[in-house]
DNA sequence: CTCAAAATGAGTTGCGTACCTCAAAACACC
DNA sequence: GGTGTTTTGAGGTACGCAACTCATTTTGAG
């Protein structure tokens, strides 16, 4: 009927007694200094572990008396996803400082290679942990590369760069959304057939092109009823994704689905209703905005994919306090889902 | 370009300087303790005001030097729901012990009023905080207040009790959830006409009410097409619900849709395979088991309306521990969202 | 067996707060 | 002006660990 999870009282001073050692050795084996015998190590080690001792994080964080400095370099702009980032870091404010955490927001144009390895070189040192939005690109890659040899924790931030030895990445996988729209334009589209457009930022864009992938796999696999006409590339930009949109309904009369995969949405939702199509057009895209959630409520927008932002940039914060504070990562919890909004689950 | 979010470097000493009194005086105003003048109170206040001082909670927490117990009040049986918070506990326990932390977890018939309100009459005392997953009677909501009134913070987890001045709800909008899982059943079903049944454990829990009442809001305003049967009752058990929606199924050939508000997902599936429409109808439930899971992947199920038990009791533990500690809680993080979980999208 | 190198013990200091005591000062009241 | 009460100052201790020094012991190589 009760059952107690995790209980200790032990400090380093038992550990110490139990291994038969000093506290000076327990010391050393805890942060791997050198200059102890491996087989004491061992016996130091085995009795952390009989006791499944933790140190203290207050204790340590107190003794180890630093205040930890992070860096979030996101892309210049107005896209609004990265603002919400911004803005939940900002109410994260009181609780950073009750911890005497500073975090910089550095913005930069993440899509110049270049300029983007450059800021990143530029904050190697006064850093204790960097989070960015990278391209995938190899003088990015080198760049996170340079941080993390030199101490520097590094987290991808929404974009990845597998190939980079970067610590962890925050962020969903981008293929399992495309498929996860595709799903949802096909069921919600019904019996009918007809034609589905798809408008992009850009195919070169890694998160985007991951997407579409996922998107089409769904489309071509569980839906033959449904032909994907090729991908628009609108640049995340309203008045161009709103230009080649209109030009692709007037040429089609039989677009029953819409994919949006990148920003512009205001510039798509245009182009619907400006066509009087907005209601016949089964139409999913991507995060929760002020306009996506107005369009979600006017049944303009079907489904919207998101990634809490909220959570992203909490979980990016914790993960480089673990990282740094060479504590585990509750894998399970910095896991940013896919999150499938519609009318009445709006958050 | 950058900009930073949140330095502090002060402390209680400096405070006590900027506002010409002593330490002892600081701390007996940020402690609210006696034996301070008005007007002194008003000027330390103000050099913290001034400041944006925030204790460092590392110092405070090693200082204050008390393990903290939390319980985890729970129902007995085999709720998988349960189970998988539970399970998420678990895995927590280092990052509990590191923080002092136990928790204990406390299962008992929380189907009958007095059993639970004496279960949470005995916690009083010894422990510092509280999660219950509560049932909205009397007797529980004057067990609640009881606990309150003793310090004892209380949280309620899942179902909850507004009415009593418990300090937090975990859990999600259980209206928002059945008008979720109406949206979907609708929009799913597509153009077809026809009947949609309702399975729910029992319509006195405040949960399965709630999610009743939205669904069916939801179906009389939006899908006109489609009828909803009477609610039949499982108790959350297996048989009995494979028993009722059998009957069910016999009587009605034209069901087109289904909505499992609780448990009881086994029997409900093996109802509709042995009447061979696992396909033809469209089937919502709740929760993301070993089950619900593999009936998504094989098209059984079409959608899954679930609430995140890793994130739930995350977010239990973290709200009790800074409502122990005087923390503010951060509302955006704790809120529990409520997630469409489809094939593709499966966490 | 010798001697240097390696391993270990013993100890100190400081982190920022909580909580406590005791004495001194300020104040109110008659 | 004396009394009693309230307010304030000064100081200490403890919390558990990190990080360091320095003396001492053990070890292994020659």
């Amino acid at each position: 009927m009760a059952e107690t999870l995790s209980q200790t009282a032990l400090t380093l001073r038992d550990i110490a007694r139990e291994a038969g050692v000093s506290l000076a050795t327990v010391d050393r084996v805890l942060h791997n200094r050198p200059g102890v015998r491996p087989d004491t190590v061992l016996r130091v080690k085995a009795a952390i572990e009989r006791n499944s001792f933790q140190p203290h994080v207050a204790a340590a964080e107190l003794a180890r008396g630093r205040a930890r400095r992070f860096a979030f370099v996101m892309p210049s702009g107005s896209n609004p996803f990265m603002q919400q980032i911004e803005a939940y870091l900002g109410e994260m404010s009181a609780w950073l400082s009750a911890r005497r955490l500073s975090v910089e927001m550095v913005t930069t144009d993440v899509f110049d290679p270049s300029v983007l390895a450059g800021t990143l070189e530029a904050l190697s040192g006064d850093c204790d942990g960097v989070a960015v939005v990278a391209l995938d690109h190899p003088s990015v890659r080198a760049a996170i590369n340079d941080l993390v040899d030199a101490g520097t924790k590094v987290v991808t931030l929404v974009s990845d760069v597998p190939s980079a030895r970067r610590h962890h990445y925050v962020g969903i996988d981008n293929i399992a959304a495309g498929r996860t729209a595709g799903a949802l334009v096909g069921r919600l589209v019904g019996q009918k057939s007809g034609k589905v457009a798809i408008v992009a930022g850009s195919q070169g864009l890694r998160d985007h092109a991951e997407r579409i992938f996922g998107f089409n796999q769904v489309m071509a696999s569980e839906f033959p009823g449904l032909s994907v006409l090729p991908v628009l590339e609108g640049r995340d930009e309203d008045e161009r994704s709103e230009q080649v949109l209109a030009r692709l309904l007037g040429r089609h009369a039989d677009i029953v689905g819409l994919y949006n995969v990148g920003a512009g949405t205001p510039g798509v939702a245009n182009a619907l209703s400006d066509a009087g199509r907005d209601k016949q057009v089964v139409f999913v895209g991507h995060d929760i905005t002020v306009l996506t959630r107005r369009l979600l409520l006017q049944g303009v927008m079907d489904a919207a994919i998101s990634q809490n932002p909220g959570h992203e940039a909490r979980a990016a914060v914790r993960v480089l306090l673990a990282l740094a504070r060479g504590e585990p990562i509750l894998r399970e919890q910095e896991k940013i889902r896919i999150d499938i909004v519609m009318r009445d689950n709006l958050p």
